[in-house]
DNA sequence: CGAACTTTTGATATCACTCAAGGGACGTGG
DNA sequence: CCACGTCCCTTGAGTGATATCAAAAGTTCG
């Protein structure tokens, strides 16, 4: 069947790792996709103390979840990529206790509570997938926590981009070893707990021992068992287990 | 009623401050709180690793989620108090990616994936009530990651004692401004990703500023405004505009 | 009563931050 | 097309918050 010819919808690729969809999930998952918006780079697409508006599906582009502390520094808590939704039940909450903004120009789909309502009702293979998803999602908080809480500002940088490209490769957002990562230094900055300075010097520490390249926003890894090993990479809390595909 | 007569079932108690509990969803609720187990300190009730088996409730004691990062150091990155359950939908998963352990004795009942499917269908205020507390657990872990990522430690420190402060009052654990630590400064550290040492020295900052008091594992805040704002701590991640009894 | 763990305190080291200033890229308006 | 502002990147020098090392005293528990 079309079984290889892969789709290119970021969500049903992503699904489709963890569990087995019928034609019908997979329609229903395109209709969903369908007339996906344009969004700026920089736009907020949910603003912390708002309402949450339904929920938001990243199709292409990067997003990221932040927040500001009292002391006015800034924590990125989590990066949307293609394929990502952000959380399934936030209709139940009354206010966003963070904001979602937009990294680079980003396609997004918003989605109704009654379309997801539906879909939870009506597509258990999804449901189930979209749970999984979001468990994923946590399981990636967690070690982000352990990122800033454990690690030294080398392995920091290092397991950023192990991560990201592995979640991109899961979605047909990297090619071989390089992604694009549409962030300043600052950005990087507050997603890891350091100054945009430190983190300058930390990249140019990773060039240096020829573990990455970095081009523009073209960043490619140039000997990811070593940058693993380097970060303590170990890919368990992304749950590739749980993928059909394996 | 006996509206006022509130339980001593600390689940209950979370629930009823998000959702309204009919008498069946409240005797449901008793029934499957019934029977809790003693646990000894320091016990795994899940490692990382292995098979999830079932959701965990803990009604006494406290219990952490932690791991540790590749080059040994160990991060908390969540503690569970009465009334909090491990991830609903943790039976999705083939392998848990962190480890549970208790922190001081601790009395938990098991709940099997089939109850929370039953739970999930038939008592829908009690499934509502459930999912909001897991959106309230996402939401402290990114203020975790805020806390590690962007305070110093004085605040990270104060941070952490409000929000327990305010989490244990919920479930009725607290008397007045009191509540009881069973972590060692070890664990303070592995939560806060600092060293042992240093928080002595900032818990010592702290009693000296009369913002706490601490005897054994009895720990008393003296100043909560102060204190608070100290931490630039604001509640709104608990969310508990959404308490139904405000 | 000894072993293991935890707390406590002092002295020293270091990683990452702060401050500062110049240069490049990009967009906008004259 | 050039001038200007803004934002980001880059690099150097000095500082400081927190880690590390070490040792003694207190606590818990078998």
């Amino acid at each position: 069947m079309d079984q290889n010819a892969r789709t290119s919808n970021p969500l049903i690729r992503k699904l489709e790792g963890f569990v087995p969809l019928s034609a019908a999930d997979r329609f229903f998952l395109e209709r969903i996709s369908a007339g996906p918006r344009p969004i700026a780079a920089s736009t907020d697409l949910a603003r912390e103390g708002e309402a949450p508006n339904g929920v938001v599906l990243i199709l292409e582009g990067m997003a990221c979840r932040h927040k500001r502390a009292a002391n006015g520094s800034r924590q990125i808590m989590a990066y949307l990529v293609p394929g990502d939704l952000c959380d399934l039940d936030v209709a139940l909450l009354d206010q966003m206790d963070h904001t979602i903004t937009t990294l680079s120009d980003c396609s997004v789909v918003h989605i109704t509570p009654e379309t997801i309502t539906q879909v939870m009702k009506n597509h258990p293979q999804i449901a189930r997938g979209l749970r999984l998803c979001t468990l994923v999602d946590e399981a990636t908080l967690r070690e982000w926590l352990v990122n800033v809480g454990c690690r030294t500002s080398d392995e920091r940088i290092a397991h950023l981009l192990c991560e990201l490209l592995l979640r991109l490769r899961f979605v047909g957002k990297a090619m071989q070893d390089s992604f694009d990562l549409p962030v300043t230094q600052q950005d990087l900055a507050d997603t890891t707990g350091m100054t945009a300075v430190h983190v300058k010097r930390t990249m140019l520490n990773l060039q240096r021992q020829g573990l990455v390249a970095l081009a523009g926003t073209s960043l490619q890894i140039l000997d990811l068992p070593r940058l693993k090993a380097l970060a303590g990479f170990k890919e368990n809390y992304l749950h590739l287990g749980n993928r059909a595909a394996a």
